[in-house]
RNA sequence: GCGGGAUUAGCCUAGUGGUUAAGGCCCCAGAUUGUGGAUCUGGUUAGACGGGUCCGAUUCCCGUAUCCCGCCCCA
């Protein structure tokens, strides 16, 4: 029995598991910087002021699911329990309110929450979020949305459902909160004990209550859009526009509210369809919404913004349910055997041009017998065997075994690479710079179009 | 944080208040002085942890841990 575990709520990502969360991150990432939103990596831990003045007093993520942080009883510091109020604070500390807007940012990174783990929800879990920062146009709104439907679209997550609403903003959300709290103050005796204590805390969270009593009375409340100011409807009529026009699937949800004090205006969730996932109430694979007062929340100037998170966990076990495919192969094509003994050096010469060339190569460290080497290269997933050792393959050859068509040849050494090439696929090692060509290299005309216009004022 | 259920080897499952806790898969080795996934044989590994009741508990009870479900909350 184990003497260890890994803490409650956090689990290990095996290699299977870990190379689906790096292939999601590579093309989550990859349409970020599509959309303009480069990754930014903040520290796991912040101070807790950061969250505590965002997120609200209040809530329960900053009452008791944050993690403390100390060290020789320094403490302060806690564990991110969300992205958004991080990259705000990273935004403000290098001055990127001075930057030219929009500021936009994507992050991918482990969030902490000690909540009850339940059914995908761990108190370690990865998400993937998007900020922008300066706009206050509905069109930021709307990109947003659209990243993230065209995202699921490219990763093949369909059994989801768009839900959007607006719950004003400075200038109107009070009159909102009062409206609904004398509405519900009215019919306290009526409410569910939890309801009665977000009377005094958020009103717009009773909203959203499970609550068969609850449900009652919000279904009698006001709705909330016609408490709204007119700017809000405007602003929301457009957002609704926008995704319209460009086709995606939503729902207005006039409950819809969320739990983090700092949102404004627009809000929405993508929330997972399968039965699957619905059995313990909505899970969200994806939710946010706009923030314009954050940002002085956190002591900045007056910057709106608008942004999102998404589930990493959540959308991979949507997606493993749904059949698709995701991470690369974790084990090596090639395996080197030999049926000399402690000839490990020479194994070690062999796999080295192989792995030069882009082939994933393991090596058999054993002296066992070569049918044995040959059974833990098949498996470990090898698709081809380079054997040295055997009184054929000496003198500068070796055997290269094809394990999956149960063919093989006697090669010289310097075929190797060649010939395991027709076998088995090279892997492209990621440049360590991708940047911009050389604009000098570029041949005016060179792809049909007529050389550059010449300026007339020069 | 509150309430309910679960916990037998790396994995899946059986069984029992009383001597060496069973099987399958996996893993290791041998049969096979060396070309594999089969077969056969052998081997390693277990009742989450800590208490209690009892002559004796893996089995009954309590506590703790973890997981699952509901509430809260949320990606």
């Amino acid at each position: 029995m184990p003497t260890f575990q890994a803490p409650r709520g956090m689990r290990d990502l095996l290699p299977e598991e870990a190379a689906a969360f790096d292939a999601l991150q590579a093309v989550i990432e990859a349409r970020a910087l599509r959309y303009g939103y480069p990754r930014i990596a903040t520290p796991i831990v912040e101070d807790r002021g950061v969250f505590t003045k965002s997120v609200g007093e209040a809530s329960d993520i900053v009452g008791y699911e944050m993690y403390d942080v100390s060290l020789h009883g320094q403490g302060g510091l806690v564990l991110r329990p969300e992205g958004t109020a991080a990259v705000t604070r990273a935004f403000l500390e290098h001055g990127l309110h001075r930057a030219p807007r929009p500021v936009r940012f994507f992050y991918y990174e482990p969030m902490f929450r000690g909540q009850r783990p339940q059914l995908l929800r761990y108190r370690q879990f990865w998400q993937w979020g998007l900020e922008c920062f300066g706009p206050e146009e509905a069109l930021a709104d709307v990109e947003i949305v659209d990243f993230t439907a065209r995202l699921f679209a490219e990763v093949g997550l369909r059994s989801y459902e768009l839900e959007v609403n607006t719950i004003g903003d400075a200038k109107c959300q009070p009159k909102v909160k009062e409206a609904l709290a004398s509405y519900f103050a009215k019919n306290r005796d009526a409410l569910s004990d939890e309801s009665k204590e977000r009377l005094e805390r958020n009103p717009l969270r009773i909203l959203d209550s499970k609550d068969p009593k609850d449900r009652a009375l919000v279904a009698a409340a006001p709705q909330m859009h016609e408490l709204l100011c007119a700017e809000d409807r405007e602003h929301f009529a457009q957002v609704i526009a926008g995704i319209e026009r460009l086709g995606h699937q939503y729902k207005v949800s006039q409950t819809l509210v969320r739990g983090l004090d700092y949102y404004t205006r627009t809000v929405f969730e993508f929330v997972l369809t399968d039965r699957e996932f619905t059995k313990s109430g909505d899970i969200a694979v994806a939710a946010g919404g706009r923030y314009n007062d954050l940002v002085q929340t956190l002591g900045g100037p007056p910057v709106q913004g608008v942004g999102i998170a998404g589930g990493v966990d959540v959308l991979h076990a949507a997606l493993k349910k749904e059949g698709v495919r995701m991470g690369g192969a974790t084990e090596a094509d090639v395996y080197v055997l030999s049926a000399e003994k402690a000839d490990g050096a020479d194994r070690l010469q062999i796999a080295d041009p192989l792995r030069q060339a882009g082939f994933n190569v393991a090596i058999d460290y054993s002296d066992r017998p070569l049918d044995k080497q040959l059974e833990s290269a098949v498996k470990h997933g090898a698709k081809v065997a380079v054997i040295r050792g055997t009184p054929e393959a000496r003198g500068g050859n070796v055997i290269v075994r094809d394990l999956v068509a149960k063919t093989q040849r006697v090669t010289r050494l310097a075929a190797v690479v060649t010939e395991v090439g027709r076998h088995v696929p090279k892997h492209r090692t990621p440049p360590l710079y991708e940047g911009p060509s050389n604009p000098d290299e570029h041949e005016p005309g060179a792809a049909g179009e007529a050389p550059f216009l010449k300026d007339d004022r020069d």
